[in-house]
DNA sequence: ACCTGAACACCGTTCAAGT
DNA sequence: ACCTGAACACCGTTCAAGT
């Protein structure tokens, strides 16, 4: 009666709001965000949903949570980027520090969706755009410049764009394919577009683009035509 | 017994699919997106929420109903302008497309959301893409630089940027300046950014810019670089 | 203090039954 | 055929109670 037998082979650690957090990120990763519910986050953690309130107020500053955690994560790779930013190096090292923030994002295809949700400022993401700004500083951005373009970037300053045609589920790729056929009379351009830009992988939709490629190209566009204004002193 | 009196005084019109997601809309325009259950839903057309279910299979597909809604309606409007689209006039067209477009959205402020939460391909959304394929094929754009540009436009095409920094509920924008003024320290290059950009409206914040013109800068820098690939024959 | 079982007020959706 | 009440399997969250 003195020493009671464990009742498990590992003890659970005691929860807190970083273990919490953790888990969170977890199940989104393994299993999406529709997945991420409290009772299942307990599970994760090895307590009862009930347990979680006394680290987190809600599920609301759950999500709050996890974007300041991956956020963080971001701000660690970027403040170690040791790169010039002065006069025109300032592109190459934004450019950097956003394919370098896109990396992580690339591990939480869930994330962009959660990031976009949040409707409160969060002292990471606040921190991260900081580091934004004194590098266009750095180029000769007036501050004005600087505030345009951090609006004209959106989301991808933070590495990450939210497709309006994504690739659905296991099935979407064939149904697409014989949708855009049936579609040709519908909508030539778009059926012509495709037929030349995918021409060489005869499977492919609009869901089979490069991502990384598109996304280069449209930062590149943006970050060219901010350099032009840069330059013209705007 | 032959004449039953009616249980109401106006006799509820029979409920089809369009007076559905008619509903839906106005429910989301008056109460925000997460007032749209399905049994609010009922509420408003008068029925009971199990009666939807003979008009459409289940939320998801209310939801597709109310982008392919809107999306017909951007497209009747954009439809209706005529406007020279050959060389050098494509950007003016485009421009314009997408600002009508974008004028819906402001009206239902939910919608961005929503379309970015669809996977599947909306005939109505590829209609509209379609279109500014035409202008930019009219301007002289290669297959290939019209399909990066839909993807660098992304969202912006259809009108809408989803907002990182939103301003919050009534009190955010207290909140947010105290928050502000007392990070100064840890965001040097943001605040000062700030202070000088919202200078004459001290009530500002970030989330008090002018989105309209914000939108139309990102847009702009947008059309010009594509312009420039144009000329260059990209 | 930290954790929990039972319960509450909601969801979307199924089913069998009404007319 | 169209519509409905009751019910089911979930949610997030509250509460009173345990240690």
């Amino acid at each position: 009666m003195v020493a009671r037998p464990a009742q498990r082979a590992q003890p659970r650690p005691p929860l807190t709001r970083d273990r919490v957090l953790r888990a969170a990120i977890q199940v989104a990763d393994e299993h999406g965000i529709a997945a991420l519910t409290m009772r299942r986050l307990a599970e994760v953690v090895g307590a009862e949903a009930m347990s979680l309130y006394h680290h987190v107020a809600n599920k609301e500053q759950v999500l709050d949570g996890v974007v300041e955690m991956i956020t963080t994560e971001i701000n660690e790779l970027v403040d170690a980027i040791d790169l010039p930013s002065a006069g025109t190096a300032w592109k190459a090292a934004m450019r950097q520090r956003i394919l370098t923030a896109r990396r992580v994002f690339l591990r939480h295809p869930w994330a962009p969706q959660v990031f976009e949700s949040r409707s409160v400022l969060n002292a990471a993401v606040l921190k991260y755009h900081d580091g934004l700004v004194r590098i266009m500083r750095d180029g000769g951005f007036s501050n004005d410049l600087c505030h345009h373009a951090l609006h004209a970037l959106g989301s991808r300053a933070l590495g990450f764009t939210q497709e309006l045609f994504n690739p659905g589920g296991a099935a979407a790729g064939a149904d697409t394919g014989a949708d855009l056929s049936s579609m040709a009379a519908a909508l030539p351009n778009l059926v012509g577009m495709l037929a030349e830009v995918v021409h060489d992988d005869p499977d492919s939709t609009l869901g089979w683009c490069d991502d990384q490629t598109e996304f280069e190209f449209g930062l590149d566009l943006l970050l060219d035509g901010l350099d032009r204004l840069r330059a013209q002193g705007s």
